[in-house]
DNA sequence: TCCGCATTGTGAACTATTTCACAATTGGCG
DNA sequence: CGCCAATTGTGAAATAGTTCACAATGCGGA
């Protein structure tokens, strides 16, 4: 498949929101581009590398192009997603409605802290991370979050990594080494806040 | 000043983490790029647009270096932050030593309900939000964060902007409208798992 | 002092992404 | 049925970002 670049699928990301909440039964690529922050331009440029969705004239069908924007995503399926690190962020994403609303399912919270091990977490047990490696072999997972301290990411993710999971999802402020079979995704909320400090400090 | 891309700051930040933590006293581009994952050529040229501070042979000073990054990222100065939306992502957001260690300091934290208002969350006490204007008008902040649900997050950036905000890290799950003046860096974590989805689908 | 090695700084080449602009359709209406 | 208005799909042009490659140092040692 020709390489799709990571912004545009950001913003098929971002289209499928709007569908999903449009009421109307058909909706134009201006329309959908004010909605999304850009360019009619660009969503027909996005959509065009997946196929051609719309009629000339008309628009695009919303149950349609959201159906195929959803496959195109792979969000059809539903994930089981494991969460390694049970601190104040991890204690967050766990009950982020977002992320089960969109077919994600954290079906596993672990750490390595003795007093979280076996508190309940929305509805479920915080488990010793030595379980990690028999419990992925038993019941694996494709997706891992990781909400540690950035000391022990890495090593948390090669373990990840060992038992089978292809995509992570990192909170910790460190980039990781990962084979290039797996990928990776960080979130890195300082850096946010530096980039926003930039440009307050150069305007 | 000339433009500098959007890339290049957040690469900025991540080289500063590392300078930070750097035990020589000088660093060669090389190294700042594999610690930051990326290439030296791609180091050199992203300092290179602020001028040049390294020795040839040699590398860079990194306490020097360090300095520079930390001003060009307006880094010296610290901010106020304002947090709009305690439930349970604003409760790790303020609870987040990566902010404080940055010079990001959560000064007050806002919320609509009822029950939330008058916690104490991090030694902060939960104000109702009907405050916010008035509160920034004694005590102004360049910078919010917004961590409401998505219906009420364009309404309470329209008072945050009317308050002199200038920068907001938005957390919830939509585009917002601002003046030009005014950055926004939205942050959405579903969007990042859908990524992740995208590309374990498409292997 | 002079040589050789390491490493920067930077144009130029390359690659990627966005924007433009317009022909091709579609549907509605007279 | 034929025309008009709306809107897509897409090459081509423009812009932006990354990588290359090499001359220009600066230092340490003979």
């Amino acid at each position: 498949m020709r390489k799709i670049s990571d912004s545009t699928v950001r913003r098929l990301s971002v289209y499928l929101r709007f569908l999903e909440q449009a009421k109307s039964p058909t909706i134009s690529s201006g329309e959908l581009a004010r909605l999304g922050g850009t360019t009619s331009a660009q969503v027909r440029k996005d959509l065009s590398f997946f196929g051609s969705f719309g009629k000339r004239g008309l628009g695009y069908a919303v149950p349609e192009l959201t159906r195929r924007i959803r496959d195109i995503l792979g969000l059809e399926r539903g994930y089981r997603v494991v969460l390694v690190g049970a601190g104040r962020m991890g204690g967050a994403l766990v009950q982020y409605h977002g992320f089960r609303q969109r077919g994600f399912h954290i079906t596993a919270i672990y750490d390595q802290d003795a007093r979280k091990i076996g508190s309940r977490w929305n509805g479920l047990v915080v488990r010793d991370v030595k379980h990690l490696e028999s419990d992925l072999k038993k019941d694996p997972s494709d997706i891992a979050i990781v909400a540690t301290p950035a000391e022990s990411a890495q090593q948390v993710v090669d373990r990840l990594v060992r038992s089978g999971v292809k995509a992570i999802l990192n909170f910790a402020p460190v980039p990781l080494n990962v084979p290039p079979d797996v990928e990776v995704k960080t979130v890195n909320m300082a850096l946010e806040l530096e980039t926003l400090s930039y440009s307050l400090a150069n305007r």
